[in-house]
DNA sequence: TATGATTACTCTACACTGTAGAGCGCGTCA
DNA sequence: TGACGCGCTCTACAGTGTAGAGTAATCATA
């Protein structure tokens, strides 16, 4: 039997999230979680009433370890950090990110999150139904760009999937993605992100007016 | 024992888009599909090699559903129409939409609407980059916000969504939020579509410039 | 220090998943 | 009629989450 304190909430929702990021979301078992914590499987229920639970948890200390960058005074940088901030919180933690894209009711800790997205856009000078709407805007972009990216659909295309794409492709049915091929294959992520956040913000510049 | 002639690649395909549609993609299971077809569950492996490439096929068939509208001359009323063509596709099959938004790998079927993406804004003079970059743009987020539609997040909160929403929020911590609960509360998913197509398309006009 | 209560863990078991491998019977052709 | 093969079924296994009962270590009290 294991020792006694081995055990704690705290304890289990960081092994998970290790684990949950190591092997993925799909990788992931309580039953794989208590042979990694040397422990019975059903130990952990005595710490968290079910595995839906935990996960929430998870979600929790996952969206409490995002930075919230300092307001600069301007709007488009700001968005533009939180952004980034996010995408780098997916990144750091990539299979507790996609539980959290799975869930589906929403977290308590998005609150801070969501309440810097806002304060920025209405303090400068959106009205409350622009702010609301850009906000799910840009979070809904932000967050399937994350998900895109960490899940390696944004990155330049191996050879077989090349030939793949390239077999899937006919000339007179595709002529548009026949002649871009190389441009769609050859993904330059940053410049993709930055694009996005580009348009986006550009579009609600013009809003304003 | 059923008849011999119960099952067909295409017959399971169509009763498996209805069985996910109807019970959603974690209602569905093959030994469910099989129970609703009258038939032993290992005879769905006579037709398809197993589950995925079962699903794989699912959604080579809701991707070939989606109508691609006529170009119109008009490059931002064509994105729009594509746009509202995807939506409408998540709508009328929301598991095997779901189910399509949650594979890893690309379908080839894509590429019959990736073409009518592409070849829109390629003809309405954006540069290749621009034209990548901005498809990517435009499906991640109309797939985004489809997905939040027809997993209901979407849907104006009801009562209860509220009261744990209040709850979730402190006046001093997120002063924003709770200024704008009521139109945080209140979604008006047309117009938070519009304008999001709005604002993508501002942007996008702005860096044709 | 002895005794009882509580707590933290384990064990067993069940219903559910996908699917491998063998078996069985109908339909078609020789 | 006989043989063959195709289409389906049966059985079984490894995996999942987790209910419920059992056990042992710790703490509280006398």
């Amino acid at each position: 039997m294991a020792k006694r304190g081995s055990l704690s909430r705290e304890k289990i929702i960081a092994a998970a999230m290790i684990l949950l990021d190591r092997d993925g979301e799909k990788g992931f078992s309580m039953r794989k979680l208590a042979g990694e914590m040397g422990v019975d499987p059903m130990a952990l229920y005595h710490h968290h009433r079910n595995r839906d639970a935990l996960m929430f948890e998870v979600m929790q200390a996952l969206l409490d370890q995002m930075p919230l960058p300092e307001p600069s005074g301007n709007w488009e940088d700001d968005i533009r950090a939180l952004c980034r901030s996010l995408r780098d919180l997916a990144r750091r933690h990539p299979g507790a990110f996609r539980v959290y894209e799975l869930y589906d009711d929403w977290v308590p800790a998005e609150q801070r999150m969501n309440e810097a997205f806002h304060a920025t856009l209405l303090n400068a000078g959106f009205t409350p139904d622009q702010t609301v709407r850009a906000v799910r805007l840009i979070i809904a972009y932000t967050e399937a760009f994350a998900v895109d990216e960490i899940t390696g659909w944004l990155a330049p295309y191996d050879d077989d999937d090349r030939t793949a794409l390239r077999e899937s492709l006919s000339d007179s049915e595709h002529p548009t993605l026949t002649t871009l091929f190389d441009k769609i294959t050859t993904i330059d992520i940053e410049a993709d992100f930055d694009f996005a956040l580009d348009v986006m913000l550009a579009g609600l510049r013009a809003q304003k007016d």
